[in-house]
DNA sequence: CGCGCGGCTCAGCGTCCCCTCAGGTTCGGG
DNA sequence: CCCGAACCTGAGGGGACGCTGAGCCGCGCG
């Protein structure tokens, strides 16, 4: 589960960022609203905790401006004041829930609860190069008409490259992010999987998506190959 | 739209009920627990507004038989105090969200907007996966002609993976949705119930609806296998 | 009281996956 | 052409994961 939270109070947002982290949910930090707008925007995250007064850009606009370009994603508003016109702007504009400062860790825990029960039930975007599609979701790859079967792993390695296609991805980077980095294995690892994708995606169909670039990594063309 | 009101203290809920009539509710009332669950099983309500603090039986007791009833009525639960934990019992009873008394009618009418937007989204009547059809109203499973029976736990399980069709579900999320939260049982009983289920919706049809994805949970083919 | 049923636990088993290792191959530089 | 570095690949061990049959418990009912 990843989280965003836009707070311009430093010392606030690491607090609930060390919270939830300890929760088990993995948390990005923005401190005032264009850059959480840009974060939203990219980032896929379950929940976004917005504070409502932010510098550049306020919570309120942040909403509007998602919810305008159809992003649906959970917005949980944190307000300082209640002005009670606020709130109800807030969640007029889209938001889905709100709580006002100060609030107890546990609430923010039981509201991101059910916000994430909800979830906003608009899938993740299935990634595509050429024929080569990868839904998250669903966890399915298929090649032109044929579905393709992948381990945990492979699927993994799959999705990342994907994320990154036509771009050169070393094999550290490969390792640290596909791969728990607690117990780095074997950095051969990487030209294993490399090995098993290339037997299931590439050999089967004729066809060179996944290339070596010798010293520097891998690429995953951006037309499939 | 028609709204549920239940609040014992009779003044309060006539003036709310005054004020949603002129934003053109419908507005039920009922002054005790007991009533208000009697009234919320059968009435067929958009939202229904709960205070905690009731006669007879608490906001809280309804929220849960409402929910183990698998009536997903949109809740917004009343609190007079401010106790967080029972605010965040109440929604992790399932309720919808939770407005701490005294609020303001503004508020009031932002959050109900709020639920009904969101209320409207899902619930579908009836859930279809190819042939494979559950009725959660009539509590019936069918594939093809053939009715199968179900026991309640395998009746909620298959739901849940009905309404997440075509996704991986993780075991932890359905041991969270399907099971209660309270005492969690052993991770193992999912196996378990995956196999009565495929014994009864897959093998006796020769078909495969009920996936399993190694490593990462259950997917319930959108085409039904 | 005995019985059947539903819910759950447990232990055993088979399978699949992940990773390592070692030997082979390719590539580029000198 | 030679050499080393980088990469590939087949084989295999060990462990994680999921499936299933057996059995226990509580409950409702005849």
């Amino acid at each position: 589960m990843r989280l965003l939270v836009v707070e311009d109070e430093v010392r606030l947002a690491r607090a609930v960022q060390r919270g939830l982290q300890a929760e088990g949910f993995t948390v990005d930090l923005a401190h005032d609203g264009r850059a959480g707008l840009e974060l939203a925007r990219k980032g896929r995250y379950d929940v976004v905790l917005l504070d409502i007064m932010l510098p550049e850009l306020s919570g309120y606009r942040v909403v509007q401006a998602l919810r305008a370009e159809r992003n649906w994603v959970p917005i949980l508003l944190l307000s300082a004041k209640d002005g009670e016109y606020d709130q109800a702007d807030g969640l007029d504009a889209g938001a889905d829930d709100y709580l006002t400062k100060p609030f107890s860790f546990v609430v923010l825990l039981a509201r991101l609860r059910a916000l994430l029960r909800r979830g906003a039930r608009e899938r993740p975007a299935v990634l595509i190069a050429g024929d080569l599609r990868l839904d998250p979701a669903a966890r399915t790859v298929t090649r032109g008409e044929t579905a393709i079967a992948l381990t945990t792993r492979e699927f993994a390695l799959l999705e990342y490259l994907l994320r990154r296609r036509g771009e050169v991805v070393g094999k550290a980077e490969l390792l640290e992010h596909v791969w728990d980095a607690l117990t780095p294995p074997e950095p051969n690892v990487v030209e294993v999987y490399l090995g098993y994708l290339r037997r299931k995606i590439d050999a089967p169909f004729d066809r060179r998506a996944l290339t070596t670039v010798r010293g520097a990594g891998y690429r995953l063309e951006a037309d499939g190959g």
